[in-house]
DNA sequence: GGCAGTTGATTAACATGTTAAGTTTCAGGC
DNA sequence: GCCTGAAACTTAACATGTTAATCAACTGCC
């Protein structure tokens, strides 16, 4: 019942609700916004949005892989992967062919352009992770990685659920 | 179908770095996406988009309120704002007057229409929260709330200038 | 070996994220 | 009063999120 300084309005709720304080997406994407305002810049010199970043890694990490499996571990959807790739093709950093046994899969590959593109940004971008772990305290760090996925978990990461509609 | 699951990629690592699964930005952005899942469906059947949402909330919380400090609480920037409120006032969930005393100021309030709306939305939504807090814990939930909330706190979430590293 | 149904991927359409530029209104200094 | 700079929004432009529709290629079945 502490209410705020919102601007002139001391209780004026007209509704019951949690307060967005507790509202656990809000806390998510602020924290999750804080940490990635720390990464931006550095991408954004070289040229890369968050997302594209997250697909160069992915693929430097592998020999090659499908376009729907790069999708499942870079954590995006269809639509904007293929928009993105599509990019990054054409800028010559990745490299995509066909599945020989089933048309349909594209196979994808991280070019030696884009290989030297993450050897330009990837140390600043490790720095810049170890002040964060160094000032949140690289244990409590861990604890919250292995809390965060077992809140996944225990909702089900992997997508079904309905609460029911009443009406 | 006997083979390939992605040709020896199992140490095929061509850069050093953490892997994805170290990833903090990437561990809070699944985490939410798990939690948004959930809520998402209804706050669809209302019509209604995440944001959206957050907005009405906000404005259910005040009597009246400033564009620029709608968007510190409701978290979003300008510009996003700036057309979503076109859109929630053409459809009467919110209302807008300049403030008298400084005429770029606009003035923001939640309508009767809209409170309306937000009392057919919010038990389940509160209904979805709430299985959340049991299938995670509630105390496990509470915890994490106060981890996020250090962990911006430490980046410097609180909307200053950067955390200087340089170059 | 041809058709129905399915899968992998892209395109379409609309909403938001993000940064930059533009507009109107204020506040001060002259 | 006027000019300059800042503040509060809004527009603009481009990239991604999200859902639905589309398209091509594969699979199973007869």
């Amino acid at each position: 019942m502490s209410d705020s300084k919102a601007k002139g309005s001391k209780d004026a709720r007209k509704v019951p609700m949690r307060d967005f304080s507790q509202s656990l997406p809000m806390a998510l994407l602020r924290a999750r916004e804080a940490v990635m305002r720390q990464f931006r810049p550095n991408l954004r010199a070289h040229g890369l949005t968050e997302q594209q970043w997250r697909i160069l890694r992915a693929l430097a990490a592998v020999d090659a892989i499908e376009v729907t499996e790069l999708a499942r571990v870079a954590f995006l959807l269809g639509p904007s992967l293929s928009r993105i790739l599509r990019d990054l093709e054409a800028r010559g950093l990745v490299q995509r062919e066909v599945d020989a046994r089933d048309m349909r899969r594209g196979v994808l590959s991280i070019s030696t352009k884009g290989l030297k593109l993450i050897a330009q940004v990837a140390p600043n971008s490790e720095a810049i992770y170890a002040t964060i772990a160094r000032r949140y305290g690289a244990r409590k760090l861990a604890a919250l990685h292995k809390m965060l996925g077992e809140l996944e978990q225990s909702i089900g990461g992997g997508g079904e659920a309905d609460a029911g509609d009443d009406e």
